[in-house]
This record gives structure tokens, C-alpha cells and sequence, in this order.
DNA sequence: AGTGCGATTGACT
DNA sequence: GTCAATCGCACTA
């Protein structure tokens, strides 16, 4: 079911690490589709990593919406990567959603990503985007409302998190700001499996 | 107007 | 394991 915006905590850390488990859903003419989210990244306003350091521009300003916006660009001019906003308007912060465990519309992943590999669908922040064929026709969209992209909740219980430093940056790095559901094998990177 | 640089991926040794 | 492709965007002048 849709989560509601009040259910969003307010702190970005707090909001990556609660939004392991919740539910991404995709709309679109060819189908539906949904994943779990198994691991994220959170990326705080006072980041030297984070888009918004230097302050609003026109690709990031989608992170300075309030908690539960889409926030979407485009990384090495290639891969999509899907964030959620976090925290009040104005405030520049989010969380990146790094890998999704598929659950539903499986055979339309295969077809956006042209693999048939399943664990290579949604293993890493472009791929998820590029298997939910996700553009920036979405950026800024409320993810708190149903429409072609949303946040979904449901009973599903959620194993243990790891926590890690985020992959990939060279600004502040050290900090332990990347989460994942241990032993899932959609997580990308460290600690995907026992470690 | 020109330049340098990535929140990655996929191909290859 | 290593490494290059690739291009939108922020920054400098």
C-alpha cells in the first residue's frame, strides 16, 4: 500500500535505512512492475559528497524538495539513478537507491535491460533505473502519490542491515552512509553475501 | 566558449 | 582483477 509523506522520517540517514525493505512500483504502457529495495546510500546536505553542497542548480534542485520526491540524473552521461529527497523543503538531501530485489513484471526488466540474467537486473543504481526504465520525464515526481513511479509498504519483514562506506566517491568518503540487507544477493558490492 | 570531472557499467586479461 | 567509454553539467574566463 502507498506510504504517506508523515511516514517518511525526517532524518536522512534514519530515511535510508527505513526505506530498505519498502517497495518501489512502476507504472507505465508496457506494464508493471515492482521491487524491493535492498540497499541505499544517504547523502546529507552538509555532504561534501552530495549534489547539493554547492547549493541549488537546475540538475539537482529535485533534492531540495520536500521528504519523498524523485530526484534523477544522469551519472558518467550514461546511467540513470533514482534518489528519494529526505528531510524539509529547501534542504538539499536524499537517499540514492542502489539495488532492488524484483518482484513483480520481471520479463519487462528483461526486456528494458536486453539481459535475461536475473540477478543482473536490478544489482546496482543504473541497472535498477535502466530495468524500471526510469528517465528524467520523472524528476520531481511525488513518490507519495500513485501514479507511473511510487513508494510502497507492505508486511514484509526485513533481515538484518549492514552498513558500509557509499561506493564509488572520493569527497568525504569514510562515512558509514551506505545500508543493505545482508545475504541478499541483489545488494551490489560489499557485503552482498557473508562478510 | 572551453574544460574537467564523475553517486557506473560492461568488456576484457 | 583492470580499464575505457561517454556526455551533461558546473565552473572558469
Amino acid at each position: 500500500m502507498l506510504i504517506h509523506r508523515e511516514e517518511f522520517p525526517d532524518n536522512t540517514v534514519t530515511q535510508a535505512k527505513w526505506l530498505l525493505g519498502k517497495l518501489v512500483v512502476r507504472h507505465t504502457d508496457a506494464g508493471l512492475m515492482i521491487g524491493r529495495i535492498v540497499e541505499t546510500e544517504a547523502y546529507l546536505h552538509d555532504d561534501e559528497a552530495a549534489h547539493s553542497f554547492r547549493g541549488m542548480t537546475p540538475r539537482n534542485r529535485s533534492l531540495f524538495l520536500e521528504k519523498g520526491h524523485a530526484y534523477v540524473y544522469i551519472a558518467y552521461g550514461v546511467s540513470m539513478m533514482l534518489n528519494v529527497s529526505a528531510g524539509k523543503a529547501g534542504v538539499g538531501t536524499g537517499v540514492l537507491l542502489r539495488a532492488l530485489d524484483p518482484v513483480s513484471g520481471i520479463e519487462l526488466m528483461e526486456k528494458n535491460r536486453g539481459i535475461a540474467k536475473l540477478r543482473d537486473l536490478t544489482r546496482g543504481p543504473g541497472r535498477l533505473a535502466q530495468a524500471f526504465a526510469i528517465d528524467l520525464s520523472l524528476q520531481g515526481l511525488d513518490l507519495c502519490r500513485k501514479g507511473e513511479l511510487w513508494l510502497a509498504k507492505d508486511g514484509h519483514k526485513v533481515g538484518k542491515i549492514g552498513a558500509s562506506k557509499r561506493i564509488g566517491i572520493t569527497k568525504n568518503a569514510d562515512p558509514l552512509l551506505r545500508f543493505f540487507v545482508k545475504d541478499n544477493p541483489f545488494v551490489s558490492g560489499p557485503g552482498a553475501l557473508n562478510r
